[in-house]
DNA sequence: TGAAGATCGTTATGGCCATAACAACTTTCA
DNA sequence: TGAAAGTTGTTATGGCCATAACGATCTTCA
């Protein structure tokens, strides 16, 4: 399995999740069915990864800005799309409405976004981006590009291609009953 | 780019989150860098497919069972691994030892774990699952594998391998600052 | 031996997110 | 036209997770 001969290839260099994951990989390649060794895997790598990412970008950009990452994805998406109503980030977003209510709320309390009623409708609102907002945005957009780039940079541009494309082909095959 | 002929290809029958990432990387791919539209698409198409599966397992297998994705998580270590520190589960998690805590508190309430002091460590304990923890894991465990095995039905044995060996180099080359 | 430092688990505080219930408003259609 | 049904945003409640600070315990080493 491991390539580098005249190295031992056991797995004591390797970080604790790591480790973990080729033990409960191996473990349950001794299971009956329902049992699933390779599904078992790649969820497991694409959570933990996704976790860390998540994680890294959090602490090490967004909070030290006074900002979070929940904060920043809908700003960034206010940045690209313009004043949105909640309910529409919502769906691009795949969230709740009353989570883009708490987002909204901690952004607005920060003076990065506003709300303004929308004059055809008397429930709706939309949220816009203040002046702040957006030299906000525009700033921590810029380093976590530079973020993005090294956690990527182990892999070529084809491999990256070919991972979103991978991504994208499940995403799309989603269960119909979300 | 897309490979049905005689049908407009065009993004009407997408979700929503994928016509926002495909608009998204066109905007980006018209910036300068540090914008990279391709490390977008793939941290983009990474955490949307993260955040949908944890959201899908959480509400339609452990949430009907009274568990939470977290709980489970927890719980199907110490399946394998036996009564284990906080601060052991924590390292493997990639977690604070404070979360673990949280979890530990919610999986006790409800009996699924309890907590045995640790004879030579005053300050340690270990988890251990209940034996009605270990009922819970191991049939929500036969649900989760198959919701698994769902998910990633539309990928080839082969693409699944790719995959996942792709994810873990990613996670192997972790930025060293964490 | 004993004081300094490290480690373990917990608590407090605060943000994110979900579901459920609700008020306000709009749309539908008999 | 007017009542029923649907939509929008918010609130309440509760779980997850982080950081910071803390008491208790263990380890180190002068």
């Amino acid at each position: 399995m491991n390539s580098e001969p005249g190295i031992r290839p056991d797995l004591g260099d390797e970080p604790p999740d790591l480790r973990y994951a080729a033990y409960a990989r191996n473990r349950l390649a001794n299971m009956p069915p329902p049992a699933d060794a390779e599904a078992f895997a790649l969820a497991y790598h694409l959570l933990q990864l996704s976790y860390l990412l998540v994680t890294d970008l959090e602490t090490r950009i967004h909070r030290p800005r006074g900002l979070t990452l929940a904060g920043f994805r809908l700003m960034f998406k206010l940045w690209l799309l313009g004043p949105t109503q909640p309910v529409r980030l919502a769906e691009i977003s795949a969230m709740s409405r009353s989570a883009v209510t708490n987002v909204v709320n901690t952004l607005e309390r920060g003076g990065l976004v506003e709300r303004r009623p929308v004059p055809d409708d008397g429930r709706a609102v939309v949220v816009a981006l203040t002046p702040e907002g957006e030299a906000a945005v525009r700033e921590a957009f810029a380093e976590q590009a530079r973020r993005e780039r090294e956690w990527f940079a182990c892999l070529g541009p084809d491999e990256r291609e070919r991972m979103t494309a991978l991504l994208s082909r499940i995403l799309r095959a989603r269960p119909a009953d979300l």
